[in-house]
DNA sequence: AGCACGCCGACT
DNA sequence: GTCGGCGTGCTC
């Protein structure tokens, strides 16, 4: 049909989305000489925008137009690289612009390897393989595996793939210079990957290493085996060393049997190389990898290969969730509580969450794995809505640290360091083992509290903590919105000791290498990492014991396992216990439990010592003498009495502006008008209310279902156009909200 | 988000 | 006199 109006040259228009913060398409014309071959949907086009050219999607085609016919420009040009969005992929694409209540166009664009949104547009070429030769000299390789055994590494795992990337390569820890060393003797060769479809054949399973499964494992392969062919979400709980990744293999293997394709979405930081290496040791398919670590090109490749079919199984972060993959048969999230799976800016989706959706879309299994399920995914295995297997055997010589509080209200500190804690750091050193300093930053601010009583200052009202606005000199509540001074003393002993919770451990990192001379220290964190390889590196040296106590954040609860550690020392976990984050306490327990599962061996098993000021606060009890399930379920009762998610559904509106009267004026004008099954909590000023100069305010919007929180969002969104402080602010909407400090 | 247009302050 | 500060409005 579209050939016959091509012939007779009626005018075609389409609708495309473009690269701005707009809720809208636009309507361009197709001139009939760029119609000879029909337009298709998904394909790029570039179009004059104002005074500008830009890189559209198309979304729609037609053969008339509402738009006024005297505005509508034309088409310039047709991106013929035949690299456009299948049916399917728009259509997942739209439902994540939906869901999110997200500008369409700006999720196409990040949707889209960077290269592709270009006007001008790369020379595409095919990722370059490096292979063995066949006729290699036994007596080279043995002078080889002697003098340079890293070499010797490499040629191994190349003999056993037919064809490994440099980006694979350099993620598994090997560098040019080995490669070089190779390629020189003569024993590896490169040559560009030709495009064929991946299809399954015997020699791509490595057979040697499969490990028997327990019965438990041996479940959830069979029962994602069955589901194959259906969407089913599967809640794979089990605690470090239970033998997660043996799970995921084997459910691969059996799509890969299909000639299917596998997407593995890891979390941000670091995790890409273990998994990268588990897989390459089990199967000798293509993997492309996605992750922070590439440059475009090398995204792009990946993007085009997954497309083409010739990938096997692409291993990614969150942006990862977004690859044109041509047969995809299962998708992994593993550590799906990880909280680097949330974007936290500009189109904030949650890369699980739209898995489920995208898994859903296909008809596909998916699997959800973490040894500390972030609680939505818990109350929907509880419920029944998901498949819930619990791994928990541990596996061989694995352990878990045990957890104990140490209370500090009594004791005299030394930059945040309790004399207990000192004289178990001291200990463990003097037996020639590693201490691991954890340093766990603040991301939300903080409760006050009274140093002599532990009076916590609480808004009548809502019953939770008024969080502290130190500018002002305030205490807000981040519920109603309350404002009051800072109490002068403690209303309750009458001390005038009133400080925030969970401070005092600012300068901790410049003292204790001065508490601990004898021993060389570290810090590993964002900072001391930044560099390409800087964490491999500090990572190599402390398993090579050159530090003994070890400084860190977050990223040190990640992934890597410490033999030698047999002392992790949490300095404070009081600001979780009080925050008007409600999620606070779930990430403290997750980042508690993940860090136990971090340190020490079966011989040497590690220990956890947590300092608090409230030790008997019934969820630290709870999460150290029950473990994490029976606090999770706990906390969950707690939220259901509560009404908050998961059994609730948020938004969070934020607006920004040079004058603090705006955003909250604008948000406020957003409450006026009652919507059924909702209620709003705000506005109210962000945690961090000034930044770069501006004033943000937040507003959320809580709903009983997840049909009256989208309802209530459109009208409001529809709304703020006639809203007369609209043109005054910048704002956002963020659903399903993780952090609502900034 | 860009980008142009426009209307006020301190410069060669 | 004009260069440029960023407020405002528009983009098929």
């Amino acid at each position: 049909m579209t050939v016959f109006l091509a012939i007779t040259s009626t005018d075609i228009y389409v609708q495309v989305a473009i690269p701005v913060p707009m809720r809208q398409l636009f309507t361009y014309k197709v001139p009939a000489e760029l119609n000879t071959k029909a337009i298709t949907l998904g394909e790029r086009v570039i179009v004059p925008f104002g005074s500008r050219q830009v890189v559209a999607i198309v979304l729609s085609i037609d053969e008339s137009t509402e738009y006024a016919a005297a505005k509508i420009k034309s088409v310039l040009s047709r991106v013929t690289d035949n690299f456009s969005f299948s049916p399917t992929l728009l259509n997942f694409i739209q439902r994540c612009s939906d869901y999110y209540h997200h500008p369409i166009g700006d999720v196409f664009q990040q949707a889209l390897p960077v290269l592709l949104r270009q006007i001008k547009q790369p020379d595409v070429e095919l990722p370059q393989i490096w292979l063995t030769k066949t006729d290699l000299s036994e007596a080279e390789q043995a002078t080889t595996a002697k003098r340079s055994p890293k070499q010797a590494e490499l040629l191994t795992m190349l003999k056993q793939h037919q064809g490994m990337t440099w980006s694979e390569l350099l993620t598994l820890g090997f560098n040019k210079a080995q490669l070089n060393a190779l390629e020189k003797k003569q024993f590896i060769y490169s040559k560009p990957r030709e495009v064929a479809e991946f299809k399954w054949q015997e020699q791509a399973l490595l057979q040697d290493n499969r490990l028997a499964l327990s019965a438990e494992q041996a479940i959830i392969v069979a029962t994602v085996k069955e589901m194959q062919s259906q969407f089913s979400c599967h809640l794979v709980d089990g605690i470090t060393g239970s033998g997660k990744t043996e799970v995921y293999l084997q459910a691969i293997e059996q799509i890969l049997a299909r000639s299917q394709q596998v997407l593995v979405l890891v979390p941000e930081i670091g995790l890409t190389p273990q998994t990268l290496s588990r897989f390459e040791q089990r199967f000798n398919v293509p993997i492309s990898l996605h992750h922070s670590g590439l440059n475009d090109k090398e995204r792009l490749q990946t993007w085009l290969e997954a497309q083409r079919g010739t990938a096997a199984i692409v291993i990614g972060t969150r942006s990862a969730i977004f690859t044109p993959l041509h047969d995809l048969g299962l998708i992994i999230v593993d550590e799906e509580h990880d909280a680097s799976f949330k974007q936290q800016d500009s189109f904030r989706y949650h890369a699980r969450d739209i898995a489920i959706l995208r898994a859903r879309q296909l008809n596909i299994p998916i699997i959800l794995g973490s040894a500390t399920p972030s609680f939505e995914s818990l109350q929907n295995a509880l419920s029944g809505k998901y498949h819930y297997h619990r791994l928990r055997k541990r596996a061989g010589n694995a352990s878990t640290a045990k957890i104990t509080l140490i209370d500090v209200a009594q004791q005299q500190m030394e930059h945040g360091l309790s004399g207990t804690l000192k004289q178990a750091i001291k200990n463990t050193l003097a037996r020639g083992e590693q201490a691991l300093i954890f340093l766990n930053r603040r991301g939300y601010a903080p409760a006050i509290n009274c140093q002599e009583c532990h009076w916590v200052a609480d808004c009548q009202r809502c019953n939770k903590p008024y969080t502290l606005h130190q500018g002002q000199g305030l205490l807000i509540c981040h519920h109603c919105g309350s404002q009051k001074r800072i109490p002068p003393q403690c209303p309750s002993c009458g001390s005038v000791r009133i400080k925030p919770i969970g401070q005092g451990t600012e300068q901790l990192e410049e003292k204790i290498s001065a508490l601990f001379p004898d021993y060389s220290t570290v810090r590993i964190d964002r900072d001391s990492t930044r560099k390409k390889g800087a964490l491999a590196k500090l990572l190599t040296e402390v398993g090579n014991k050159e530090h003994q106590l070890l400084i860190g954040t977050q990223m040190l609860a990640k992934g890597h396992h410490f033999p030698d550690v047999t002392l992790v020392a949490v300095l404070d976990v009081d600001g979780a216990l009080f925050s008007y984050d409600f999620r606070a306490a779930e990430h403290m327990a997750q980042l508690l439990v993940q860090v136990s599962g971090r340190a020490g061996r079966a011989s040497k098993p590690g220990k956890v010592m947590v300092q608090s000021n409230f030790p008997d606060h019934p969820l630290l009890q709870d999460l150290v003498h029950n473990g994490y399930q029976h606090f999770a379920k706990q906390a969950l009762i707690e939220r259901q009495q509560a009404l908050l998610p998961p059994f609730s559904y948020q938004a969070l509106f934020r607006a920004e502006a040079n004058y603090p009267s705006y955003p909250e004026k604008f948000l406020r004008a957003m409450t006026e008008i009652p919507f059924e099954g909702c209620q709003f909590a705000g506005p109210v000023p962000a945690a961090m209310e000034k930044k770069a100069g501006k004033f943000r305010f937040h507003l959320i919007l809580q709903a009983k279902s997840r049909k009256q929180l989208h309802q209530a969002v459109f009208t409001l969104i529809q709304q703020s156009a006639n809203n007369e402080w609209q043109s005054k602010v910048r704002w956002s909407i963020d659903i399903d909200p993780v952090d609502l400090s900034w």
